[in-house]
DNA sequence: CCGGATCCTCTGGGATACTG
DNA sequence: CAGTATCCCAGAGGATCCGG
């Protein structure tokens, strides 16, 4: 368990699903969360704020690139693999699971032999996609700048 | 260093800043790829495009907080690290070093005593904080599903 | 008040081998 | 071919102390 816990917040922790795995401690239940009248947008500082786990769920490099992947067309497992270059086997399964968990893809089995599993976005998922694809852009509009920013600020001596 | 390096690829790395932290191995050099014929858009599948490292800054739970704090207004140090909950002194920073490097976030001192720190997004960053708060806005939206789709999830007997 | 330097922990994630 | 289970290590990240 990480040490930041619910220190200070009104006790009242209800998605015991969340808490699951180290990287999302949750977050208060989403009722309360709701009812407050509205804060300032980015509540999602506080911990409490279910939002933050979204972010959990889209602030990871797999993730996005298969949302990515999976933007363009459907796919099946090994498709994904070779398309997403440096992914490794049990990183792929382990975002696809999750993923699938929060109801951005959908898994589909086909009892072939060899076994035929294909994976395609939800609705849900669709819509996040775009969102993804705008990132998309931006990077490619603005790796040079970034670039250039970076070398700038490596050739820098006096950087704190 | 990590194993997937260039394998296969025709060999022509060429940015040495990029591969200093352990999270971007870059990545092969920018004019090659831009000179090459427009290919998939989601060449970020390939090892080898830089936006991967765009993504590697963007795809990091603590920068989108921080970018999404600054786009309310300038903060000092001390402000930002109250205000997005469960941060450390440490990963604070991080976060604000690596956004200053890639020229997202502009950082002030004032020599007052105490001393005195103010940050600032750029106009680069402030055009990242768009997508940054469509992230919210979706998060904010869609939670709801998201946490839906888990319980379902977790309830399910026959997940894979 | 800002943040650098240390130490230490724990886990993300790769490599490999195995089942259906 | 799809997926699970094991082993194992680098490095992400928290806690602390200190110095300007």
């Amino acid at each position: 368990m990480v040490s930041i816990g619910y220190v200070g917040v009104d006790s009242v922790p209800k998605h015991p699903e969340c808490a699951q795995d180290g990287t999302n401690r949750c977050l208060g239940d989403l009722k309360v969360t709701k009812a407050d009248p509205p804060l300032n947008p980015w509540n999602v500082f506080k911990v409490t704020c279910p939002t933050r786990q979204v972010l959990n769920c889209i602030t990871d490099k797999w993730a996005v690139l298969v949302v990515g992947c999976l933007l363009e067309r459907d796919r099946r497992s090994g498709e994904l693999r070779r398309e997403i270059e440096g992914i490794s086997q049990k990183m792929l399964t382990q975002t696809l699971r999750a993923l699938e968990r929060d109801g951005l893809v959908r898994r589909e089995v086909f009892p072939s032999v060899p076994p035929r599993v294909d994976y395609t976005l939800t609705p849900l998922g669709r819509s996040l996609g775009g969102i993804v694809d705008q990132l998309r852009e931006w990077s490619e509009q603005h790796i040079d700048q970034v670039l250039q920013s970076q070398q700038r600020y490596d050739k820098a001596p006096d950087k704190p």
